[in-house]
DNA sequence: CTAGGGTTAG
């Protein structure tokens, strides 16, 4: 039986690196060899392990003060001029910046008489996963030599942090002017920008090239065309991708999964997991994110509850999202008091997205009096937000509350606070036609509507009766 | 083991 009790959740961990640290630095083999051999007396640029260490170094957590350490034994040996010495010392860039010292790692680098692309595409990587994409511009334009790593790098790192257009020129920038050859990772990285902006049409010429190049689907690069095909809209096409992969593996099915659930099929998204299970794939904290949004998209409140608990005994800790897609979950079903509770007593605020959910549940529940409550946390998680003041301004009106939503509407405008209308848009023949709720702005609009009138009446006739509100705010 | 890639809640 369902229980919509609180209470009972376990505590929600914050994103915490001691999970990573099963494997101690002390205990790396690489590490081990380099002291071993450095015990023996033997000179550092003669230590086989030096790189090896330092490469270990970049992908352990805990492992500054051993990457410190070897950094002090590079100044003590001296100026750095031979082949191995810039490699060494650009492992060094490397593992301060995997290891989140970026402002060292540039320091090391400025320190470098001698670099090869290699050093530059390392602190090119170093600014972009840093998220500073002005300064992994600025190295990009400034580095003496580019190689197809270094446009991988500043493309992919663009397409990461929402400059999706950005990536999508350096692509042609790349290909067109330069006349360099993407390779699997550009393509990766082209991909996902391309799906950022929707555009189905040149996602599928990428997809044809990388067949024709006959490229691997089995690992990044499938899972980013399943994606953009499933955000794109097209979920035959991302079905049948999936399908031609060879190897499929987490990703490639939680990528499904996902569009499965975000385009209204909740129960081929969760017949997909099942049959992922009995295919040996393991889900993953992500891959429950996916399920648990069917779950809410299908209003299967206990069922959502259910994959909550498997995930739990699966070893899986719940995170801010899981108990986000719960809040949603609840809130969707009309259980709005209990989604509220759930929000408010998570250690970590659930943020803008999850209080936006729910105050968009208050709405289409028509509960004032959470959406209050909702309305008030929502301004705390992002102050002067325009979809808050809208959605509460609608819930009053729902409510037949005019003074109440008027008055909403008032202290919106006297904040000088605005919203971005919400746009959706269609790709026609190659061009993108964006348009909001009771747009008129298109010069075939009047057609438009025309079309949109014959369709609900063939659906009426046809005994579908369309949802007339629904419906309107997809016009 | 001197460099680059992906899935996720409105």
């Amino acid at each position: 039986m369902l229980s919509l009790s609180t209470s009972g959740f376990p505590p929600c961990p914050r994103p915490s690196k001691a999970a990573t640290n099963a494997s101690a630095p002390s205990g790396d083999a690489s590490l081990c060899a380099f002291r071993a051999h450095h015990r023996a007396g033997r000179a550092l640029h003669a230590n086989p392990a030096l790189i090896p260490a330092l490469a270990a170094c970049a992908q352990l957590p805990a492992a500054v003060a051993e990457a410190e350490q070897i950094h002090a034994l590079l100044v003590k040996s001296g100026v750095p001029r031979t082949v191995p010495d810039v490699q060494a010392s650009t492992s060094l860039v490397r593992a301060y910046a995997r290891l989140g010292r970026v402002y060292d790692a540039r320091k090391v680098f400025d320190g470098m008489p001698d670099r090869t692309v290699v050093t530059w595409n390392v602190l090119l990587d170093a600014l972009v996963r840093d998220g500073d994409l002005d300064a992994a511009w600025e190295v990009f334009m400034e580095m003496p030599q580019r190689n197809v790593v270094s446009w991988n790098t500043i493309i992919a790192g663009c397409a990461r942090n929402g400059w999706a257009q950005e990536a999508v020129d350096l692509f042609v920038e790349m290909t067109v002017a330069y006349g360099l050859a993407p390779d699997e990772a550009t393509m990766v990285g082209f991909v996902s920008a391309v799906r950022d902006i929707g555009l189905l049409g040149i996602g599928k010429s990428a997809h044809a090239y990388v067949l024709r190049r006959e490229f691997s689907l089995d690992g990044a690069l499938g899972v980013a065309l399943i994606s953009m095909y499933t955000r794109c809209g097209s979920m035959g096409a991302a079905h049948s991708c999936f399908l031609s992969v060879t190897t499929k593996n987490v990703e490639h099915w939680t990528s499904l999964i996902a569009g499965f659930a975000a385009h209204g099929q909740p129960e081929k998204a969760l017949r997909l997991f099942v049959k992922m299970r009995q295919v040996g794939i393991e889900p993953n904290g992500v891959t429950f994110v996916t399920v648990l949004n069917a779950c809410s998209h299908g209003g299967l409140v206990s069922e959502g509850f259910k994959y909550f608990d498997l995930m739990r005994s699966m070893g899986i800790r719940p995170m801010i999202q899981h108990y986000g897609c719960l809040v949603d979950l609840l809130g969707r079903a009309g259980f709005l008091k209990e989604a509220f509770n759930l929000a408010s007593n998570l250690p970590e605020d659930p943020g803008f997205v999850i209080w936006s959910s729910l105050l968009a549940a208050c709405r289409s529940h028509g509960n004032v009096k959470i959406a209050e409550l909702t309305a008030s946390k929502l301004a705390d998680a992002k102050p002067s937000h325009g979809s808050s003041y809208v959605l509460l301004s609608n819930t009053y009106a729902r409510a037949k509350q005019w003074e109440d939503s008027k008055r909403t509407r008032r202290r919106m405008e006297e904040h000088g606070v605005t919203k971005k209308p919400g746009l959706s848009w269609i790709e026609v023949d190659g061009s993108v036609h964006s348009f909001a709720t009771a747009d008129k702005l298109h010069m075939e609009s009047e057609g438009i509507y025309r079309m949109l009138e014959d369709l609900k009446h063939n659906l009426t006739s046809a005994a579908c009766e369309p949802e007339p509100f629904a419906l309107s705010e997809h016009l």
